[in-house]
DNA sequence: GCATTTCGATACGGTTGTGTAGCGTTTTTA
DNA sequence: TAAAAACGCTACACAACCGTATCGAAATGC
């Protein structure tokens, strides 16, 4: 009937939502630092989300999803095009903050615990499929666990990233799957 | 010159701190709930300790260092004592959450910071130790770089145990300990 | 152009946790 | 046995943060 919620007070908090989970994690998120950093009054962010949960799934909504699944022909290629789109999607802090958030979070949580379901799938369903063609084409054995093996593979590069949270670049990237397909032992 | 703070006091609460921290993690945990679960009063555990922090890193002060370094001669054997025993010493959740809390933990935590990279040595010495007694004995290349054999070896481990917080049973053990020594291409 | 609703701003009550103060009681040392 | 200090208990001031209320000003639909 008249003035409608502003399109660009919502751009403006969700924007500040992302950076401060991105920077802090959504557990020390409030309110009032959304609505200082945006610029925006608190009592606008409350006519736009009911309370910060809906308001950081809002801002991270969109997050997963974003994973391609590579097909090169070539069990190699395939896991270096993943972990590297997987870094690349790391590389802002986000996804560790969220990680860690689904960690430590209380029960209640249901749908960020859901949305950080999906973002693990979307890491590890292009592994399985990577692992299953090479399979086919017998790169690897038929016998292999693919979930077992996706869980071996995305291990040290989840490790490194998201928790001991240093950088791994396409040489580190190269050396790891180089191990892992070899094995320790060698050729 | 007169009465000594109790000793009786001082086990209650750090007991009872342990428990919380096992529980919800030091994050989460409150002076008051302390004294509610250990039955000594709120002003006595000021007695004690200045802060949270102070009693929680006098809980946990003697939770490293209790790892062993095998020598059983063989590299599969090493491997699979050093994981059962972090297996073992990750049964109660305190490792857990004193992993989640490190991650989260805003920069003041220093004193924390360091109890979880001393837990981490702990972890990631006997597998350097092993690797490299199998590459003198020739089980594995000379030229491995011991630190990146350690981060394969442990990832997976710490990945189920530690964060998708999930059983993982001898059987489990034996399985990545040999698809991490085979590589994925089989022998 | 007029009613309606958002916007920003300030203030408020409620809740939770911190760390301290006061006080009567109990324990220990000297 | 007397001084000193811990103990338990209650109360308190302080700080954050939540979510709501109220207000004048600005924007929009009809």
């Amino acid at each position: 009937m008249a003035r409608p919620l502003s399109d660009d007070a919502r751009r403006q908090m969700l924007n500040a939502t992302r950076a401060i989970v991105a920077d802090v994690g959504p557990n020390e998120l409030t309110i009032d630092e959304v609505a200082r950093r945006s610029g925006v009054a608190k009592t606008t962010i409350y006519r736009h989300f009911p309370n910060a949960s809906a308001l950081v799934l809002a801002a991270l909504a969109d997050v997963p999803a974003s994973m391609t699944e590579p097909d090169t022909g070539s069990l190699r290629d395939d896991l270096r095009d993943i972990i590297s789109q997987f870094m690349t999607l790391a590389a802002d802090g986000t996804l560790r903050q969220m990680m860690i958030h689904s960690l430590s979070s209380r029960s209640s949580d249901a749908e960020f615990r859901q949305l950080r379901e999906e973002l693990r799938e979307s890491r590890r369903n292009p592994l399985r499929t990577a692992v299953r063609r090479a399979q086919e084409r017998g790169e690897l054995p038929g016998d292999l666990d693919d979930e077992l093996a996706a869980t071996l593979i995305e291990a040290p590069f989840v490790l490194r990233r998201l928790i001991a949270d240093v950088d791994v670049d396409a040489t580190d990237i190269d050396r790891i799957i180089d191990l892992l397909l070899r094995g320790l032992g060698g050729s």
